[in-house]
DNA sequence: GATACACCTTTACGCAACGTCAAAGTCAAT
DNA sequence: ATTGACTTTGACGTTGCGTAAAGGTGTATC
């Protein structure tokens, strides 16, 4: 049996092209060419062209497969498992991607479909993810993750009720900072007032409250460019006014 | 806030190159450039690119996020959905990759360290497994799922004397068959044994026998190239011979 | 003010595995 | 002789950047 390029395309549904490219790269060259210049394939590179799109179904890389199918000393067993790890990487990868696309779909949903009650919930997830994905590793490599962990936690046994409180004091926080502010003295009345609400936020994520931990938090408000933006949003230098009132409440300095 | 090319790469943890090619193609321009020629990104770029980097998390292409950013009546839970479907069928391509490289990789395995008799076992998988990646697909359809799984079902049970037995008579039919063409009678005393020790063979694999498929089969054996050049092999011209043998042997035009 | 050094710019080629023209020759049949 | 279906080589396009190359800018230091 001899084929042209197209007869073994078909016969191995594959394109011509790709037999071309085969040739060109040095992985499957024909037997012969004819008078007419035409490639021309006999049984053997049928065979090998079977072997080679064997290991391509397995989503080895054509560099590899040249390696494997030219150099018989060539350890294929090895091979086959580090690609078999590639995959497993690739594929737990995958799985993850999948759960995060899942639970963007969910919230997406959530948004728009959901009763109160599950928009809610959904809520809350997204709040522990988008904080995940915004501050996560960072903040889990300043403090333990087990803080971290028991913030989202107790962000996930919120009752509803706590969820509109949290989400008062914060905008309650965000109101008397823009008034203290103005007022100029972070030590002032109005200035630890902001200090006070903010703990009392703050006590609907943290398990436990520590003057450390809360000044500590403070000075990130302003170290940490994307903290500083959300607190400088309504008046630039907000943040500092923040951190200073808070160190002023807690008597510390982070 | 205003960065720099590398100041905001550095930010996000992408490369500066990233950047100028997310403004090249209209994905992510900066707000301004300076006197200098200097990208300057502000802090609604920072937003926005946090989204990009996000939905690039994804596995999503830059020119559907395009769409997904830019039109901002672009129905964003579809997109997600759809791509969800892409990421499932992914994950279901990569699950069989896996199981086929790990199959092999057990096979491969089989032939240097297995003992004899384990070495049987793996064989009599590779048999099914092989026929599976030639001709599988094919014969599904034109023969029924059932039959095939039959046949599969009843190689796994072979025991190693059923082994030598159909590996023998492998062997015998195409000797036979070899002297059978040499005589040229297909309707001869040899041509008819041929057929005999063709549906002797045949019984191992199938789990009833019928003269109509026993005489389809050898028809395919013709019209389909890959048989063909297996019973063409030592003679052209065998695959046709061994045909008409069989139907002359059951009686039957396939 | 010269120099060093770290930044910035645009231009352009390279990667993997082909798809897709284009221009030109070949083969078999009508 | 003319179709029409094949073949050849050559070369550009695809995706998401990496990686020089060649040159301008900003700032600190001598």
């Amino acid at each position: 049996m001899e084929y042209t390029v197209q007869k073994l395309a078909n016969l191995a549904g594959i394109s011509a092209r790709t037999l071309r490219y085969y040739d060109e790269i040095d992985i499957l060259k024909p037997t012969r060419i004819n008078s007419s210049g035409y490639r021309i394939y006999g049984q053997s590179e049928v065979d090998k062209l079977q072997q080679i799109l064997f290991y391509k179904e397995l989503g080895i890389s054509l560099e590899s497969i040249k390696e494997i199918i030219t150099a018989s000393s060539f350890d294929g067993a090895a091979a086959l498992r580090e690609h078999r790890e590639k995959l497993l990487a690739k594929k737990e990868q995958l799985d993850l991607l999948l759960a995060n696309v899942e639970k963007t779909i969910a919230l997406t949903e959530g948004r728009t479909n959901m009763t109160d009650k599950e928009k809610f919930t959904g809520f809350k997830q997204k709040m522990i993810d988008e904080n995940e994905k915004k501050y996560g590793e960072e903040i889990r490599q300043k403090y333990s993750n087990k803080t971290i962990d028991q913030s989202n936690a107790k962000v996930m046994n919120m009752t509803e009720e706590d969820y509109e409180a949290v989400t008062n004091l914060e905008k309650q926080v965000l109101e008397t900072l823009a008034q203290a502010f103005e007022n100029g003295d972070p030590a002032g009345e109005l200035g630890q007032k902001v200090a006070e609400l903010h703990k009392k936020w703050l006590m609907y994520y943290w398990s436990e409250y520590s003057k450390e931990a809360h000044a500590g938090l403070a000075q990130m408000y302003v170290d940490d460019e994307r903290f500083k933006a959300y607190y400088d949003e309504k008046q630039p230098g907000g943040a500092e006014f923040l951190r200073d009132a808070i160190h002023i409440y807690t008597g510390m300095k982070g």
